[in-house]
Order: C-alpha cells, then structure tokens, then sequence
RNA sequence: GGCCCCAUCGUCUAAUGGUUAGGAUCCAUGGUUUUCAUCCAUGUUAUAGGAGUUCAAAUCUCCUUGGGGUCACCA
C-alpha cells in the first residue's frame, strides 16, 4: 500500500505552493488505494500549532482534499523522539558534544577565513575524558565522511552526493534535549508507515542527512519524489511577498477550488494536450515519475482562464450558494436562471461576477459620460420615450424575447436600426455601454424598474 | 563561495534519435454578438551558446553561460 504524507510547519495558513505537493501527494496515494497523512512539524518553538493545523485542514476542506487518520504532531511525540536518541547512543552511533555555541561560532569563522566548508570538527566523536562543567551537551550523530550518497530520486533520477561535501556529524538533539528535524522526520515517516515522500525539491540537499538517521536506526528507506518549486514572475521562491500565498485568499478573490487543483496540478505535471481536469481525472492519470524536473513560474493569466472556464460550466443552482459568500443571496430573486446565465460567461472570479449582478440589479446612480455622448447623438430621446409607452401598454412580460419585441415594434414603427434603440437604452438600463444583453436585464428587473431605468435617463437629457 | 538541481514560444507545457518543433494561455486581427464578454477562426513568438557522438540531435556526452535551491542547537 502507497502511503504519502503532508507535513508542513505551523505557519498558520496553507501555502498555494504546499498545496500543490499536499495534492500530488493525495493524487498519488488515493489513485493507488492508499493513505494520505498529516503531520504537523512542529519540533521548534511552540508556535500556534492546533490552530494552523486548522488553518491547513479548513483549506483542504475547501479544495476538496482529505487526509486520513488523526493529524500527527511532532510535539506530542518527544517521547518517541527520545526513546530513539538513547537507544543511538547505547549503540554509539550518536554521542554527547559539549562544545559551546561560541566554540562553534569560532571555528566557524577560522574555516570560512581558510575557505572551507563550515563543519563541525567531530573533536567529540571519541570522547572519553571528562566533561566540561556547565556545559550542556548536544547529541550529535556520527555520519559517514567518506563515499557516496545516492538519492534515486523518482523526478531527478540518482542524485550523487560525495559525503565528505555535505555531511558532518549533525545535531539530532538540541542542548535542550529537543530534537532537529532532519532526525524526527527520518523517524516518524518511518513510523508512520510512509513510503512515497513527494516534497519539494529544496529538500534535496537534506535528504542525505534524513539518510543517515533511516541507516542508523534500520529504517527502510522510502521512496523520494523532489517536485520543482514554483517560482514568482522574478524567477524566485514563492513567498509571501507575492501576494496571495495563502490558500483561502483565493477563497476571497473569487476562485473556484476546481480552477485552482487543475491550475496546480499542470504547474510541473502534464497529459499530453488535456487542459482541463477533474480530480477524477487526475486520480485516473496522474504519476509523480511524470513531473517536470524544472522550476515553473507561477503565472495568474492561466488561473484565471481556468477560472473563469470553471465558473461557465458551473450550475447555477450550485452557482448562486458559492455566490452567497460574495455577499450576494438571491435564493428568492425570481429570475435567478435568466441573471446567472447571462453573467456567468463575462466574470473570471466569483467576486467579479457578484459585482456584475449587483450592478445590473441596482438603478444606475451615475453615467458613462462617454457614453451619453455616444449614445443620446440624434433622436435618442424620442425613440427611448417611444419605447417606454409601447412597454408601458405591454401585458404578459416574462422573458427577454417579450421585451425583445417590444424594441423591435419601436424600431419599426419608428423606421430605425437596432443601434437606435439600443446604445441609449443600454446606458439608461446600466448607465454604461457595456455588459449583458438589453433583453435580459429587462426580464431580470421587471417592467416596472425598467420604466423607472428609462424615465431617470429622460429627466437627466431634459435637465440640459 | 562549496554542494546539488535545472534550461523548448513572455508563461504552462508536448515531442522518450527521424515532426513543416504540437497544444494551452497571453497578445493581435477577423467573424459572431445592437455593446462588452463568451464563442469561433487566423496570426506573431521557442529548442541559451559552443564542441562532440550519429546517416540523422530539442532529445545522448562534454564545456560555457544563465537561473534556482541549500549550506543553523529553523523547518
């Protein structure tokens, strides 16, 4: 059984870029009837750790991803953590160093002088003598100084690391006693049972210590998956900085959880041609030995396409709830169908369309002054008032082609094109030359506001 | 700087030794639409550079250049 795992550090919100492993993640393990964990990496300080897993967890929700089992906290598991240290210092694979911060600041500084790699000296490795007072020893690992580490990593292919470049004996326990993460995410993917690690690829150059902790303690080595990062428009790590990173202001601007897993998932990872997919389609598809080995940029335009895509081929039952976020409630409004359908192929966020059909439903309060030039040139007027008596005598309005005739009554009777009746009416309905068919704001408004739009407009020509 | 990773249109990507280097997005133009948007059609734009292997290289090798990641008693 495939087992992946999330396991993110308390930051209090989902990153756009964690989530994108948090679902390859999800895709991998559910496509092969496996299980996706969480673990909440929170060895540090104790920051505000049940609350971000909150954070995490309601954005999953939103997006439509699940984890299962209980949610692992490191902090909860020192325990574990030190069972472990003891059993590697029984077996002196670890040892106790009591050398200072300021020992290792300095010998730190000599080597950089020398230029070379900053390392600790192993001066503890054998240690027999006695040790210094008032110094609170760390543990630290013995690792390998010589050979050659092999990650065979199942995006980059083997990835070859001479020991003696990157490794030292690392500290797995802090003076305090806590351990580092390099050694409890070796044992707890272990413990959890997790065999297919797909993380980002900053982590590469970690894995070979995470290595050394799975040989020391006989753990079989999982399967490594070190997916891209995704980089902002200057070529960057993504980071806050950026704008939205986290999750759930997608949620606020407007966007759909389906726009945003199909964004994610072709951001490092594609099929052929296909664009558009659904998570079922992904779980059909998807293989994190097809990711892309290079960085992608984050890029909104495709987002918003895939957006606004999303929101055409939506509903409108389930349309007009996710509106409902968007301060926009019109269970009750008659011709919710007539309305959504006309907006919803000119929006490309949520957001954008609530704006849209509050704009349409509200009595215009100002004018596109471009706009009344444009449109009220000749007769304008006369054709609107026209139009407003035939509406006025109408019974039996309901759709948009009843008021459809009606304008093409005016126009014929009064021997002019469509534009006559259509650019003034236009800026009388919406008080601009743009937007959603004249037919269909009419039958959203009623007869009534629709001689309401017409008169204002009249009274604000006569004024000049 | 050491180590590691990466390199196809502006962007996301396809092409696993033989294609006029394909698709999507963006942009532009045209059509549809009384307008805008949608939709449809068309178009501009790419194998970073240099050697090598081969009948044949975007694809394999090496070098250069460029970009990124990482080097803690953070995760």
């Amino acid at each position: 059984m495939i087992v992946t795992r999330f396991a993110p550090s308390p930051t209090g919100y989902l990153h756009i870029g964690g989530l994108r492993t948090a679902l390859f993640s999800y895709l991998w393990a559910k496509k092969n009837g496996g299980r996706f964990l969480l673990r909440i990496e929170d060895t540090d300080v104790s920051r505000n750790n049940e609350e971000a897993a909150k954070a995490i967890v309601d954005a999953f929700k939103w997006i439509g991803l699940k984890h299962d089992g209980e949610i692992t906290y490191q902090s909860k598991r020192l325990d574990i953590y030190k069972t472990y240290i003891q059993r590697l210092l029984d077996e002196g694979k670890a040892y106790k160093c009591y050398m200072s911060k300021e020992e290792l600041d300095a010998l730190r500084e000599v080597q950089m002088a020398a230029k070379e790699r900053t390392r600790y000296d192993s001066r503890y490795r054998d240690f027999a003598g006695v040790a210094p007072e008032g110094i609170k020893p760390v543990i630290r690992i013995k690792a390998p100084t010589s050979g050659k580490i092999v990650i065979n990593d199942g995006i980059k292919g083997d990835v070859v690391f001479n020991a003696e470049d990157i490794l030292d004996d690392f500290i797995i326990a802090r003076s305090d006693g806590a351990p580092t993460y390099n050694f409890v995410v070796a044992i707890d993917d272990a413990l959890m049972g997790v065999n297919q690690v797909i993380r980002g690829d900053d982590h590469l150059s970690n894995t070979p210590k995470q290595m050394v902790v799975y040989d020391a303690l006989g753990f079989e080595l999982p399967k490594f998956y070190h997916v891209p990062m995704i980089h902002n428009a200057d070529g960057k790590k993504l980071s806050k900085r950026d704008g939205a990173t986290d999750v759930m202001a997608y949620k606020e601007m407007g966007y759909l959880p389906e726009a945003i897993t199909n964004f994610l998932v072709r951001l490092g990872w594609s099929h052929g041609d296909q664009e558009i997919f659904s998570i079922e389609e992904m779980l059909e598809l998807f293989d994190p030995s097809d990711i892309n080995k290079s960085a992608s940029i984050y890029n909104h335009e495709k987002l918003d396409w895939l957006n606004a895509h999303y929101i055409k081929n939506m509903d409108n039952a389930a349309l007009a709830e996710a509106l409902e976020a968007y301060g926009l409630v019109m269970t009750s409004h008659d011709k919710k169908e007539i309305l959504l359908d006309a907006v919803k192929e000119r929006a490309k966020t949520l957001k954008e369309m609530a704006a849209l059909i509050k704009e349409i439903l509200a009595t215009p309060e100002a004018y596109d002054e471009k706009g009344m030039e444009k449109a009220f040139k000749g007769n304008a007027d006369e054709v609107l008032k026209s139009f407003s008596e035939r509406l006025n005598g109408a019974t039996q309005l309901h759709l948009p082609i009843d008021y459809h005739k009606i304008m093409e009554e005016t126009i014929t009777a009064l021997d002019v094109g469509f534009g006559k009746i259509g650019q003034p009416l236009r800026m009388a309905l919406l008080g601009k030359l743009s937007g959603p068919g004249l037919d269909e704001v009419m039958a959203i408004i009623g007869k009534d506001e629709t001689l309401n739009r017409v008169e204002l407009i009249l009274q604000k020509i006569n004024q000049h």
